[in-house]
DNA sequence: TGCGAATTTGTTCACGTGAACATTGCTTGG
DNA sequence: CCAAGCAATGTTCACGTGAACAAATTCGCA
């Protein structure tokens, strides 16, 4: 049926030209109210919608945010991506998200699916590895790193979590009821994040003047499956009474472990789990954790891409978690 | 430093027409191989990027999916993006979601906007209720419809999940454990899905010839909310000592009324649940469920809208749900 | 050898938008 | 009463791509 509504098609059949037409819905300061008056009522009328392909075509910024996630069935990044699309909501802006699964071919990839679609935006959470190909489609576009930090060869504005005191206090938690051989399971060294993380842990055991254990403490890439095995190990062969998670995915593959050898965290193991999804509440008698505020750091990534603030400056944004004891 | 790479670029660069260019990069069969190669090797080194948004201008196709749903933060639809996000990397799509908190305002802001950016295929989970604006953005868009019906002024092919045999799995399930006061919290009849689930578990008692309690059976908007207060509700004031919930997050929300509550699901009260999330094999003994096959459905919805089956039919595409008892 | 046909490459145009520059008409001050 | 200045509107162009049409080159076969 009906053509398609242009702001050539609206010049037409009010009988102006198209730039007419064009300044009066910008809002242009030089065109007769009058006129502005009458462009915008037929262009409700006709049901006008602007063409982005053709603004992104003439170069003026998209109104879409890449976002890069590991994964979104997690509920750290599922929180993190509902709030973000509320963020943008709010601003009139689109998310596109990718999922990485923490690969980092599927992160080069997405990151030129964006640059194709003329994204100047993108919030990630890097992927650990190096990347290969020229990171170069970054150029004029802005990006966030989020939870992680990784050198993808320029300055870019970073959002962490300092986690530190939350972990410290976990350990000083667990230790106050007794516990000596307490387990950690973590993300390793290839990951800002893993370092930083496991330093709290032996810092807190320092302070509590308890004895590292090197055969509870494991690290590896920040994935569920790496969550599991650990603790299926740990479980099965090591004599740890307590557990303490360091990422979102490492701590729900500990769980299922815990719960496949038949254990209930917090009877038979005092468990810590990292990031704050709600079924926490629900197993068992709740699981202590490490929570990271979502929601903050959802609209700061948002507020970064949107604000004139600093266009690739290296700050680093921080956001304190805090231990939740349940 | 260096400008943006494009088809001309290219041709200048080679001293070449653009459009060999454009036609040794679509595979044109007309350009001699040694030309094609030599183009293609000269992109690759320059780093080329076809400009998704010139392409779009040009009226073809955009390689975009635009996703709707009520939120992401409910597993079943974490889930299903996850699996619409894995199928689209695929195929070389690239997803855009929009939440609309089952709002009918946020639901036609989002298509309005996907139409913005030219996409012409969209997967939504139609809000209930009805729409005051023309929908006509959708005129040249293949929209399907998942796990609820509505009328949009268009046919379309629609994803449904058959859950009655499950429903009437579980109230057979309950009866024959010895429940006569039988719960049900479900979405209400402005939406397809309420209707049957609550036939379903109708039939259910009649075939257990249980009688039906009316004071028993909940149906509201699908949201959380909804299914925590009439939860709550039952909880405190009926007698009831089994539930089957209706819905995703009614399912959630009924779950948090009896954590609250202090009881413990299939100890104090047999329950329900719907959709088949993680963490219900980790509360209490387990939830037992109505699961639905969530990767079948993100596949068929992505399949739907990439195969050249069927422009604007209305076919229903059925998936069966089954019964888990854990 | 020559001429139409097939192959390969080139030129122009449109898509929708808005910047830059051009034109029209009106006001104002000398 | 006219020039200068400004407000309002119009015309042209570019953005990157690929269809349509045009031109050049090569090929096949009489």
């Amino acid at each position: 049926m009906s053509e398609r509504v242009t702001i050539k098609s609206i010049a037409k059949d009010l009988g102006i030209s198209h730039m007419t037409v064009s300044r009066a819905l910008s809002n242009h300061p030089n065109v007769m109210k009058a006129t502005r008056d009458a462009v915008k009522q037929r262009a409700r009328e006709l049901g006008y919608v602007k063409n982005a392909a053709a603004s992104a075509m003439r170069g003026d910024e998209t109104q879409i945010i890449g976002l890069l996630l590991p994964n979104i069935v997690n509920e750290f990044y599922a929180q993190f991506a509902n709030t973000m699309a509320l963020a943008c909501e709010a601003k009139s802006l689109q998310l596109v998200i990718h999922l990485t699964g923490d690969n980092i071919a599927n992160e080069e990839k997405a990151l030129e699916r964006l640059h194709q679609i003329q994204v100047q935006r993108v919030v990630m959470v890097p992927t650990p590895g190096k990347s290969e190909k020229s990171v170069l489609h970054l150029r004029d576009t802005s990006v966030i790193q989020l939870i992680r930090q990784r050198d993808i060869g320029r300055p870019t504005p970073t959002i962490l979590v300092d986690d530190s005191p939350a972990i410290r206090d976990a350990v000083a938690h667990l230790a106050a009821q007794g516990h000596q051989r307490i387990a950690y399971i973590g993300a390793d060294k290839e990951l800002t994040s893993g370092r930083s993380r496991l330093a709290a842990f032996r810092e807190g055991l320092k302070r509590t003047e308890l004895t590292e254990i090197p055969e509870l403490i494991c690290t590896g890439g920040p994935s569920k499956e790496m969550g599991q095995t650990h603790a299926r190990r740990i479980l099965n062969e090591k004599r740890a009474t307590a557990m303490v998670c360091g990422g979102f995915e490492i701590s729900n593959g500990a769980l299922g472990a815990l719960m496949e050898t038949g254990l209930q965290p917090s009877e038979n193991l005092s468990f810590i789990g990292y990031g704050d999804p709600s079924f926490y509440t629900w197993v068992g008698r709740g699981i202590s954790t490490v929570a990271v505020p979502v929601e903050p750091l959802a609209y700061k990534a948002v507020d970064l891409l949107t604000g004139r603030a600093d266009p690739a400056s290296d700050h680093i944004h921080r956001f304190v978690a805090s231990l939740i004891v349940r």
